[in-house]
DNA sequence: GCCGAAGTAGACAGGTTTGTCTACAATGGG
DNA sequence: CCCATTGTAGACAAACCTGTCTACTTCGGC
């Protein structure tokens, strides 16, 4: 009865390779620009099989924004830990992710203009998923009381310099920029 | 042979509002998620008419976005001086515009997200929006040296204050982190 | 008054989109 | 060992996309 339970490690496979790449085709192109017989393709699978795992397109996307976001959020937590865990890990795991040869910005913000109308609940997602980061984000800053609120703050700036560093050519300015207003908003 | 010298009132009627219908869908609802079709029907002409101005969507968009970048720089320019040029002008212009109910956010934020392969000059066009949207902050800004350099990192912020405002229910957030960024920078 | 530019209505081509359908094979748990 | 689940291949419907085409009208400048 419970899909989950009766999945078989080969229904996973097929579901997983469905969901990498759309996740891959959705980020580097667009939502909107990927079809459904383009992921079917690429993914190895038949049509049937797809619309046994994703009723429609619509919930794919819910899924790939799903998936994007637990991975993107460990990823983001592991790095700042990697990093020192103290403030300037924030600049440093920001360079690492805009140096990525694949980095194309951030999926939610990314989807909420592309698909403002058509998911309505985009917009949630992506508060949400930001309000994961932001979390992140409070962990490594000290501890001053309203330490949450700089958090929000920081993480205004780094959606500044994800959408900057998506249409430069290098992200140096928008690294730069980031560094200068993190030290800025830290020594008072 | 001039196109432009020989319009007459009627042609630059029929252009403006296909411009201007293309406008309101594409900032609204997006460009993939625009057909040609809609557009035609909604600004009233027909289609060989709609193809005698602009050969094919492409060139529309980029007609759209180059109404948009002086449509939108003017404004600002306009209203950052009617709130008497000075740093505080650029929160205030900022409320303004993300309290507009048809605030979608920045045209080319969206364009870049939704046209980088498509249409590949776009990342190109909005640098040169965002340079010009620059040169507007700098003016406001007290004479430091570096200006134009504290200008852009003010613009960075600015542009987290646009995405955040996208997806949130209010732009209350988005305007006081903007603001505590700016007070920040310049009290240095 | 003629001619070219710009307008009208609407059919059409050729491609792409999402989603459904039939028919059949493999496989693993009760 | 049987049967539900999951997989395969591929045709199909119905809508929508961009762009072209024919055929006719309106209007302004030379």
């Amino acid at each position: 009865m419970n899909p989950e339970k009766h999945a078989t490690h080969t229904s996973l496979a097929a579901r997983d390779r469905i969901l990498r790449t759309a996740h891959a085709l959705f980020y580097r192109d667009g939502v909107r620009a990927t079809g459904i017989d383009r992921i079917i393709a690429e993914s190895g699978v038949t049509k049937v099989t797809f619309y046994r795992h994703f009723s429609s397109k619509n919930n794919l996307v819910r899924a790939y924004l799903d998936y994007r976001h637990r991975e993107w959020i460990s990823w983001f937590s592991d790095t700042l830990a990697r990093y020192g865990g103290c403030p300037d890990a924030i600049v440093l795991t920001m360079e690492e992710w805009l140096r990525t040869p694949s980095y194309r910005g951030c999926a939610f913000i990314n989807s909420v203009g592309e698909l403002s109308d058509a998911l309505p609940e985009v917009a949630q997602i992506a508060r949400n998923h930001k309000e994961a980061m932001i979390a992140a984000i409070a962990l490594v800053l000290p501890a001053v009381h309203q330490r949450v609120e700089l958090a929000r703050t920081v993480a205004l700036a780094m959606d500044g310099a994800i959408v900057r560093a998506q249409f430069d050519d290098t992200p140096d300015f928008a690294l730069n920029a980031l560094k200068r207003i993190i030290k800025s908003l830290l020594i008072e």
